[in-house]
DNA sequence: ACGGCATGTCCAA
DNA sequence: TGGACCTGCCGTG
């Protein structure tokens, strides 16, 4: 369930613990069997993201694209350096955890982030694989072999000396050459992280405002703005107290500048913190409790029936793009 | 055990 | 515009 920050986050960790090393590939579960043959052998040169794609380069213009869609997420394991930029994570990245250790998304208290059975310590020794259905002795389930068995659907493994990332349910996942890469960049609205100009701003002002569809709509066109998903449309709105069914047209400039702006602000706390909070004005104290319980981290989303944090109206629940939408009638006109 | 649901996208009618 | 698809979790029984 990534938006646009846990691919940030994603391509950081391969940027950090894959990038410069040879790799085995595989493709445990088949159905990347011939593309794991290409890639496989091969060291891995770059990782970047842009929106909710990610892009791994390889030797001789080779390139892994993989989009994890709603359920895909890739799962890291054996010595993982975190990235400085970021909170530090190991474990799964994109789906949510069921094991609570994992750091990366919302459902992750972020306590797990510092306790004593998180994965993360840097070089460590860590926890493998829990399997909580067996009832085997404690001692199995302290595996510290590596590399770890696959679990689950595994459709490409990458694995370094040191270090292995499984990836699984992703709704894209192909090799494609540098022209490829270029290709499904050109087709994607500007990232404000990876290019926060006020050129890239206005490209995005300059298509929405062009539109005759309602800006909840434009919000989640990945050709007009890429990386924001249904959580951070409904924030997003919510935050510029602006009406979902405003078509692009009737909005104003200053408001889808400010709107920019407001992206790149939560997509930057997204990406560091490895949560969406979108309640950033918060004090300490209440940021905190924000920060360890989900419910607590938003405006409207997910609040359907409950008062506005703001005026106490009822929010709201609708589909927009058959996608669910969550907004204050009262705040948002 | 089972069904509904999810932070996404594409395609055929 | 509705369904298909990718996978796993969580509520209900």
């Amino acid at each position: 369930m990534p938006e646009g920050h846990s691919v940030h986050r994603i391509a950081r960790q391969f940027a950090q613990n894959f990038v410069g090393h040879r790799v085995v590939v595989s493709s445990p579960q088949g159905r990347f069997a011939e593309g794991a043959a290409v890639l496989d052998g091969r060291t891995v040169t770059d990782a970047k993201a842009v929106g909710k794609q990610m892009f791994l380069e390889f030797d001789d213009g080779l390139w892994l694209r993989v989009h994890l869609g709603l359920y895909g997420a890739w799962d890291f394991a054996g010595e993982i350096r975190s990235d400085p930029t970021i909170a530090a994570s190991n474990g799964r990245m994109g789906q949510t955890n069921q094991r609570g250790t994992v750091l990366d998304d919302d459902d992750a208290p972020i306590h797990d982030a510092d306790g004593e059975n998180s994965l993360h310590s840097i070089g460590a020794p860590r926890r493998a694989r829990v399997r909580m259905s067996e009832q085997s002795s404690p001692l199995a389930e302290i595996d510290e072999r590596f590399p770890p068995e696959p679990v689950g659907q595994v459709r490409v493994r990458l694995l370094t000396e040191t270090t292995v990332a499984d990836l699984r349910g992703p709704t894209a996942c192909e090799v494609i050459d540098a022209a490829g890469v270029q290709a499904v960049i050109d087709r994607l609205g500007p990232d404000p992280l990876l290019d926060p100009s006020a050129e890239a701003g206005e490209r995005f002002v300059s298509r929405a405002h062009r539109k005759g569809s309602p800006i909840g709509l434009l919000l989640m066109d990945q050709q007009i703005i890429s990386g924001i998903g249904n959580v951070y449309r409904a924030e997003l709105l919510f935050r510029a107290r602006l009406d979902p069914h405003r078509t692009g047209k009737t909005v104003p400039v200053e408001t889808l500048r400010e709107i920019w702006l407001d992206w790149t602000r939560l997509l930057a706390i997204g990406v560091e913190t490895g949560q969406m909070m979108t309640m950033d004005d918060l004090s300490a104290a209440d940021y905190r409790l924000a920060m360890a319980n989900r419910s607590d981290r938003h405006w409207v989303y997910k609040r359907e029936g409950l008062p506005c944090r703001v005026c106490g109206t009822n929010i709201l629940l609708e589909e927009m793009g058959a996608r669910k939408l969550y907004w204050c009638p009262n705040c948002q006109r």
